[in-house]
DNA sequence: TTGATGTGCAACACAATCGTTGCACTAGAA
DNA sequence: TTCTAGTGCAACGATTGTGTTGCACATCAA
């Protein structure tokens, strides 16, 4: 599966984050919650949740409930499908820019 | 080339924004300069300058200076070594939490 | 029930980001 | 030289994002 083109900016911007990105790192480790990923990092549970809220909307974690536990874990699958897009849009760059590169030389 | 995994997050702030995906698509499809890519865009010459020296730090776009015109060039190479790096971490992913996955059904 | 744990929501402060306008400088054209 | 076109730098305002604290609610254990 494919992602829009118009959604790639948004989930780049998720990714832009430090803390979001050691967060992401780490539930790709292990499923985790708010409260347990909070006493890992120097910030509140509510920062991290916020952060956590921001990667959900962004497909890249997804929550699974345990009681009074939300886990968070990370998507791979959607990780990869960012990969192929930028990939794809990559190649098309290269595929372009020689053309043109060509004409100017030719 | 694989880019440093310190660096990542700070690729997809520069990636995560949608006036600065505009802007590197459009370079993506033939070099331009500030001048030319403001008269496309809504934004001012200034507002443009300062996204693309955004990209130009992230290492997603390149200049060549033509007489008193400064072009810009997206890099291919950049965003096909960043899709390399999510695919890998995504494939880690996948690998751990199906073996937590198998151990917690075992 | 009682107490402890895990969440969620709201309000606030601080910093960073994005866009603007204005001015100065440089390089090519007339 | 004189005029125009392309950049670069700085200051300013508005918006967004990140973090905090405080409080309320729900769930599990004693």
């Amino acid at each position: 599966m494919t992602i829009g083109t118009e959604s790639l900016p948004a989930a780049f911007a998720a990714l832009g984050d430090d803390t979001r990105w050691e967060l992401l790192q780490r539930l790709g480790t292990a499923p985790a919650s708010a409260t347990t990923l909070a006493a890992e990092q120097p910030i509140s549970r509510q920062a991290v949740a916020r952060h956590l809220e921001v990667l959900r909307e962004a497909g890249l974690v997804e929550t699974e409930v345990h009681g009074r536990e939300v886990r968070y874990r990370a998507i791979g699958s959607r990780l990869s499908a960012l990969a192929r897009d930028l990939d794809t849009i990559a190649q098309g760059w290269e595929r372009r820019l020689q053309t043109i590169k060509a004409a100017a030389e030719g």
